[in-house]
DNA sequence: ATTTGTGCAAATCGTTTGCATCTGA
DNA sequence: TCAGATGCAAACGATTTGCACAAAT
């Protein structure tokens, strides 16, 4: 970490970086406001991440950056319907945001509820029922589950 | 419904198919009570099927079976861990029980959250990826995700 | 100034659990 | 008999919502 400090109390971003996710937030027409930018900038400055919404709260908190849980919630839900984030359905009980908005896969371990992306490449799904009548297919989902040997 | 009627104020069923799903029961460790063959019998008399635990217990609430909402949960996840059901992901926040046990894949119809099953033979998925050192892959689940056209 | 976002706490939803009671082998 | 099931209500964890306050354009 190479943040220089500030007075505000809340986690800083670099001035450039900012820059890029304010843009990045502004076309996706939500507003840059100071929490959405350290929570974007936690969600993209570390590589493709899967992240619970408790987890990035958490996060949010050791990063010394202020953010309810309920905004937390709602942040990810507006970079979700703004196509900047994913969430993967893997279990029903938790949700899993992920970073990576690209085609791809995923591996569940199941052990330690942990999500890790399969590049699309390295799966190939094919002969692809139809979609029924009125209807297209909106995504294709591959979980591979993994458990522990014995 | 063809049922004859009974005083005890549940849901009869029938004799022969009574016995085939005490033996169903039986055979997977599972003592058939009352409860127990009465969701059973919702569950497995109608081809497959995917059900929520909402779902099931007021259907058994309209057939005159009482149970409890909690039963229909503690049974579901019985049945499934005694591999008579299969948990199905799709999205987070309810779990759907599907009643067929076999490889096969799912189309999710996302306005209705609907589950529908795509026999495995329609979908092919070639070129998986390894497991990791010392996991093993415990199934592939792949999701069709359908959407209304426009 | 106006609109949009945020924090908090309370509400909600699906699900699980503790415990007293009942039931099937 | 008596281990194992059930019902109920209360507990629970994840998520959403209502509303007063604060920040962004």
């Amino acid at each position: 970490m190479n943040h220089s400090q500030n007075t505000d109390g809340n986690a800083p971003v670099q001035g450039c970086e900012t820059t890029k996710l304010s843009s990045k937030l502004r076309d996706a027409g939500l507003r840059p406001t100071k929490q959405r930018l350290s929570l974007a900038h936690l969600l993209y400055s570390q590589g493709n991440r899967h992240v619970s919404a408790e987890a990035l709260h958490e996060e949010a908190l050791g990063a010394k950056v202020d953010v309810s849980l309920a905004t937390v919630y709602n942040t990810l839900h507006q970079f979700t319907d703004a196509g900047l984030l994913r969430a993967v359905a893997v279990e029903s009980s938790k949700t899993y945001f992920d970073t990576n908005t690209t085609d791809h896969h995923h591996f569940f371990i199941e052990n330690e509820n942990r999500v890790v992306d399969v590049p699309a490449s390295q799966i190939h799904v094919s002969d692809l029922p139809e979609a029924p009548e009125g209807m297209e297919i909106a995504r294709v989902d591959v979980i591979v589950r993994l458990r522990k040997k014995d």
